[in-house]
DNA sequence: GATGAATGAGTGTTCATTCAT
DNA sequence: TATGAATGAACACTCATTCAT
């Protein structure tokens, strides 16, 4: 969505190599652009290098972005998509207990950001929060805040139905969100160095810590944490 | 510790303000240069700022530092607080609850470094650790795999003393560090261009974080958890 | 004229819109270089601003010209107007007094180049020739020389025929060209920045030049200075 | 003056080497820049050109000029001495008539002007006015309208003690200063390309020029323009 | 014939590093 | 020891030119 195609008005999906490529284009200089902030941060990310992966000369990559920092911002842009109101719906919809509800988020999120280069956005925001306070900001606004709201909403339910201790929201929210925070922020610093260094796979620590934060919060622990085999979703049944 | 100071002829401490300057100055330098990385990025940081703060000129810093790289490294070395040591023993002299430890560990983290700049390092280590792999590496021996044993040994303590459940080590372990781990990033990244957008004061967030990781270890939270008033910790009474 | 038209095969006149555009294309492309070389100099004019001014696109315009070197003789070469040998026979058939004949010169270069865009090539030249000493040189030949031989004969004219004091050619022939070729390059240069800077309308400093020069030239200028009404002139009674 | 020097603190004239260069850089940069500028213009001269014939490297030259554009404008502004007070008063002290006033007027500005690489930047100007508007701007109320007013007043001098007759100010102010200017425009251009083609000698040229202006000015021309051997001009009498 | 996407050599500018003083 | 002038390799960005469509 937005991405920068100069308006391309004829071939009607018939078209041929040149344009295709031509749509194809931004996406893939995004990727290659996102690949490589991940792992170097801005200032050591070089525009050739940008360019080189995309499989493009650097004179088209300033075609279609037009700076570097452009490109940076594209980049968060880009890979902020709004999923939060797609999640919402689907945690409104569903039935079983809270803590089903919590696995539940954490194993679509891990599906659909944890484990993909989406998570290495987070890395960048965090290490180049302070280069660059609007993008800082416009990334509180459009993540951090619908996530912590996704989460509250959720513990909202465990309180009023009984099955979770009364505690102040706030507090318990950074104790669901932090896990998988630092997971995204580990798995693309010291993570993609020495990569079994952390002892677990990335499921074990995301078991764990999901267990210590039901323990945490449930009123009969040890009654719901025998993990109900399937939760009891209803969209994408595959999940 | 191991500061480079170039023959540096024993100076009997009675030596002019030069000399004192001179011992001073490597420590300066690292200190302006840790506040910097910190802030920008290894690349995006210009020595000539770095030499500026620590008001001297550029020519200077390389008379102590061969290279920038060779400052950065300097800076994770000098910065990579090997306590681990001291708090062990501290620790293994305590003689109140599990509970009271893990809140007394909290507590000392966050005065010794947690609040302070060498918080800086590990925001540091996540953003530039691919970029130096070799004291990312470093960093883990001596940082993480320290803290990590430090924490297991508590928590071994805790179910050793049937105050706490059993659980899983490796698991647990991360629930214990994971959130102090992110305040020290959140606070040197984002929490550094909004400061108040977290919601919670640090001390608050840490109390949740505490709460929290006790309801979910503890065999009878509701009896540990109202904090006994002061913890009967041994050396540093003042704390 | 050599108006590089790539094989036209001799469209009948009667053709459609698009053969009409394809024959004036090299002429508004010629134009709208022109306006930008004198306005910005070559270097600093791009190829796509004169392509976009024109109303093509870039590869268009390297249809018609090899690369911006050849567009930019081109401009000089369309523009370099010789009508030097129109000129000569005109002042051959003119009757009237010299000095009548020198104002009228003067009368019908300001209408037919010194107020039209073609007196930018002037400045043009003056600007680029060392980077185009060919081009300058042709200049000097298509130009300068017959300019200078034209107002020479009117001099000798004005010599022969008593009116004019025995001056050394070669320096009267400048006074009297001199404040012409200065307008054009005042015009298109500072001129157009403050227009009203020079004091003086072209009209009120041309006829002061002319004044000057006269004064300077007549035998009895206090006779012939009372400007004739209407100088008789045969050919283009309108002027 | 004005030279951007970063204040050399010590030596007291018996410098070393590199002191000296440090302080002789600035003029040696502005020097090669002003050759290349008029040569070449603005656009199409390179900062390495620039830096290379004042026998420095590239990175030197951003050491004393911020900017390419602030060389240039460091260059008009350096060139544009105020010589104009100076040649104020120096005309104010003349004693002869004005015919002669106007003649060493024009003797001294061809040697301390028209002659030296200064009259590049008049070349350099009406080059580069509509890229440079604010400096077009500073160099008309720097040179332009004080070259004006000091002529001004050798006019009116003449008129005002019968030695000229009553013209119209404006008109003949510019009769006198256009071929001065146009000397240096010619000069630095297309006179740089073929120097013989102007068929006179800068000085015959100005000889010229200055017996036609005063034939068309002097009340009684025959008899003032015998030069009187040598003007009576009081300071600097090596002039 | 006309387009405009693609190119890459070239330009201004920066910055870590050196070294004469 | 400390300086800061000097360097030049490296970078972001531009723009004349090409060429597939």
């Amino acid at each position: 969505m937005s991405v920068p195609t100069p308006y391309d008005p004829h071939s009607p999906e018939g078209s041929a190599k040149r344009s295709r490529r031509k749509e194809a284009r931004p996406r893939e200089l995004l990727d290659a652009a996102l690949d490589l902030f991940v792992e170097k941060g801005f200032a050591a990310t070089r525009v050739d290098e940008v360019a080189a992966r995309a499989g493009v000369s650097k004179g088209t990559l300033f075609l279609y972005f037009p700076s570097k920092e452009e490109l940076f911002k594209a980049v968060v842009r880009e890979n902020i998509v709004g999923r939060f109101t797609e999640w919402n719906s689907e945690l409104e919809t569903m039935t079983g207990s809270t803590s089903d509800v919590l696995r539940y988020c954490y194993k679509v999120w891990w599906e659909r950001i944890g484990c993909t280069k989406a998570s290495g956005i987070t890395k960048l925001m965090f290490s180049e929060a302070q280069n660059f306070p609007e993008i800082a900001e416009f990334y509180q606004q459009e993540v951090i805040f619908p996530g912590q709201a996704l989460i509250r909403r959720i513990l909202q339910r465990g309180m009023d139905r009984g099955e979770f201790r009364q505690v102040p929201l706030d507090g318990a929210t950074y104790l669901v969100m932090v896990p998988m925070i630092y997971l995204m922020l580990w798995e693309n610093s010291m993570g993609a160095c020495s990569p079994q260094v952390m002892g677990l796979t990335p499921q074990n620590y995301m078991d764990s810590a999901l267990d210590g934060i039901l323990h945490g919060l449930c009123v009969r622990p040890e009654a719901t944490l025998a993990p109900s085999p399937s939760p009891t979703v209803s969209p994408h049944s595959s999940v």
